[in-house]
DNA sequence: AATGAGCGCTGCAAATTAGGAAGCACAAAG
DNA sequence: CTTTGTGCTTCCTAATTTGCAGCGCTCATT
C-alpha cells in the first residue's frame, strides 16, 4: 500500500536505531530515507526523531506517532479483511499471545477446529508471559492474548475472564500420589519446581506462601512447564500447572490435584485485546469461538 | 499531510458523486484524479466506486474504507494537537454539534470561558436536530455533540446526560400567566407553537399527549425556538423550551412553568462522542468544562 | 430520432518528484 | 590518532505523476 510507505520507513527506523541500518533492511539508500523522514518531519511540523550520535531515536512526539502509525495500519488491514471478506472469501490472519499452560492441549485444539471451518485464514502463536503479552498488543504484534493473571487489567478490553485452580501434578509413584486431597503446605515439604516470577502462576503461589510460616524454596526454578512435567516423572518432586495446561484423564502416569482457593488463590485467565480497537474479521471471530470455549471450562459456582 | 492526499481526494469524489467535480474541487484534472482512483484501487484489490452513467457512487467497500479514512484523519490530528501540547502551545480546534436550546446561552457562556483560559483554540459550532448530530459524529464532522434526546445511544459514548423539564413559555400578560403552576393540558386550551418531530421538544410533546385525551393541535410549527420565543409576545400563544435554553430571572416580558415529568418526560440532556474515538486535546478538555457546567445544571433528586 | 451535455477512461508528451552514488562533517570506539 | 559508523547534502538520472486532447458511452432534451 503505497501511501503508506513513509509510514513504515518511519516504524523500520524507529525499530532498527538508525536510519543507514534501516535503509539497508527497506532496500533503499540511505539517502533516500533520510530525505523522506525530513520531508515527513517538515510536513508534520515538527521533529519525530532524537539525533544521537550513534544514530536516532524516537523522540516523545515521535513516540505519539508511531502509536497511531500502527493502530492506523491494523485498521486498514482490517478494513481489507472485511472487504473480503464482504465478497464471499473467508480470508486473514489471527495473531495471538497466550501462556504456555494454552499451548499443549487447549490452542492446538482450538485452531484446529477453526481451521477446519475457515481453512484460508492462516495463525501466529507467541508464548508469552503476561507482561509480554501486554506489550505485544500495545504494539499491534498480535490482535489477541489469552494470559493467565495479566497485570493491567484497565489498559485492555477483558473479552472473557475465567477461572482456574492451580493444581499439583506428580508422578503416580510419588509418596503424596495417594492422597485423597491436598494442600500446599504438603508440597511444599517435597522438592518442588516452579517458574520464575514473571509467569501468572509464579505470582499466585508467592502470593499463597505470602501468608503462610512455611516458605516456597524451589528445587528448581524453569520456565518450561514441559520440563516440569517430565521432570517430576523423574525425582520425587512437585511441579503446579493449570487444568487447562493438563491432559487430566489422559496420562495415567501423573497425578493431579487441585489446589483449593483459600490455599491458593485461583488463577484468572483472560482474554485481551487492544483498547478500542475493533478487530478485524478473522481475529474477531476466532475470539468469539475462544470465548464460548472457555465458559465451557468455567468453575462451577461454589 | 502529503500521505493523506490519495485519501483525501476519494473523500473528496465520494462527496462530490463525480470523479471530474471532484478534481474541479481539487484543482487538479480528471485525468490525473481517476488514475489515482484507479491505482488506489487496484493496490487495495477491490474496487470502491460504483461506476455509474452519471458519476461514480461508494461501493460498500467503499463505505468501509472512507469510514477509516475518516478516522483516520481525527487521529493524526489528534496526535498533530498533541505533539504541539507537549510543546507547549496550547492550540487546537474544537467542532460541536448542538441542539438549539443550546445555542443562545449556554453555549456562548462556555466557549467564552474557555477561550479565557486557551485563546489558541477556536471553535465550529453547529446546530443540529438529534439525527443530524449523531450524523456529524459518525462522519467526525463534529468532535463532540450535545443534544436532547438522542436516538441511537449505543452507538456513541455518552459522557454524560441531565434531565431537563419542558417549560412552558408565554408572555406576562397572557391569561395563565397568573397561575400557581401549570399543566399541559392547560397550554394546549390555547394556540401553541411547537417545532417539528425531528426535535427533541417535539418528542417528548408527543409522547406525553399520546396517553392524554386531547391531542396536539399547533397554530404553528416553526424550527426556530427564536421565533417562537418573539411569536408568543405578539400572540396569545403558548411555546415550549427546556430551562437551559431560556434566561429564566433575565427577561420580564415572559412566564415560565417547568411542566411535571409525569405531565411531560423530562428531556434528557446528552453530551456525546464517537465511539471509542479518543479526541484530542482541546476537545477532550472542553468536553470536561462542559460536563462539569452540566453537572450544576442537574435536577434536585427528587 | 437527433443532439448535446456530462461522465469515466486512455495515449502521449511534459513536468514534477523521488532515487541512487559519492562525499562531507562529526562523534564515539579502538 | 585512526577507524568506523552516523546523519546529511549535492548532483544527476530514473521513475512517476500530471495535463491535454480525445474516445465511447448514457441520459435528458429537443
Amino acid at each position: 500500500m503505497k501511501h503508506l510507505q513513509t509510514l513504515l520507513l518511519i516504524e523500520a527506523v524507529a525499530k532498527a536505531g538508525s536510519i543507514r541500518k534501516a535503509a539497508e533492511d527497506m532496500n533503499i539508500t540511505s539517502s533516500a530515507l533520510n530525505r523522506r523522514i525530513q520531508g515527513f518531519e517538515e510536513e508534520f511540523g515538527a521533529p519525530i526523531f532524537e539525533r544521537l550520535p550513534r544514530g536516532v531515536r524516537l523522540n516523545p512526539a515521535g513516540e505519539l506517532l508511531i502509536q497511531h502509525i500502527r493502530s492506523q495500519m491494523s485498521d486498514l488491514e482490517r478494513v481489507r479483511a472485511q472487504v473480503a471478506d464482504l465478497s464471499g472469501v473467508r480470508r486473514g490472519h489471527v495473531s495471538i499471545a497466550c501462556s504456555q499452560a494454552i499451548q499443549p492441549y487447549f490452542m492446538p485444539r482450538e485452531i484446529a477446529e477453526y481451521r477446519r471451518e475457515h481453512s484460508g485464514v492462516s495463525f501466529s502463536v507467541h508464548v508469552r508471559d503476561r507482561d509480554a503479552a501486554e506489550e505485544d498488543l500495545r504494539s499491534y504484534q498480535s490482535d489477541l492474548a489469552l494470559v493467565f493473571e495479566p497485570r493491567h487489567h484497565a489498559e485492555f478490553d477483558v473479552i472473557l475472564s475465567i477461572e482456574q485452580p492451580v493444581c499439583a501434578v506428580m508422578s503416580r509413584d510419588h509418596p503424596l500420589a495417594g492422597r485423597e486431597k491436598l494442600r500446599l503446605r504438603d508440597c511444599l515439604a517435597y522438592p518442588h519446581v516452579v517458574p520464575p516470577p514473571a509467569i501468572g502462576i509464579r505470582y499466585l503461589l508467592d502470593l499463597a506462601v505470602g501468608r503462610m510460616s512455611q516458605k516456597l524454596a524451589p528445587s528448581i526454578e524453569a520456565d518450561s512447564f514441559e520440563f516440569m512435567r517430565h521432570y517430576v516423572l523423574n525425582d520425587q518432586a512437585v511441579g503446579f500447572q493449570f487444568p487447562i495446561g493438563l491432559n487430566i484423564d489422559g496420562d495415567d502416569r501423573f497425578a493431579i490435584f487441585p489446589l483449593g482457593e483459600r490455599d491458593v488463590p485461583y488463577g484468572k485467565l483472560s482474554l485481551l485485546q487492544m483498547k478500542g480497537r475493533i478487530l478485524p474479521v478473522a481475529p474477531a471471530r476466532f475470539a468469539n469461538q475462544l470465548a464460548l470455549s472457555l465458559v465451557d471450562l468455567r468453575l462451577p459456582a461454589v
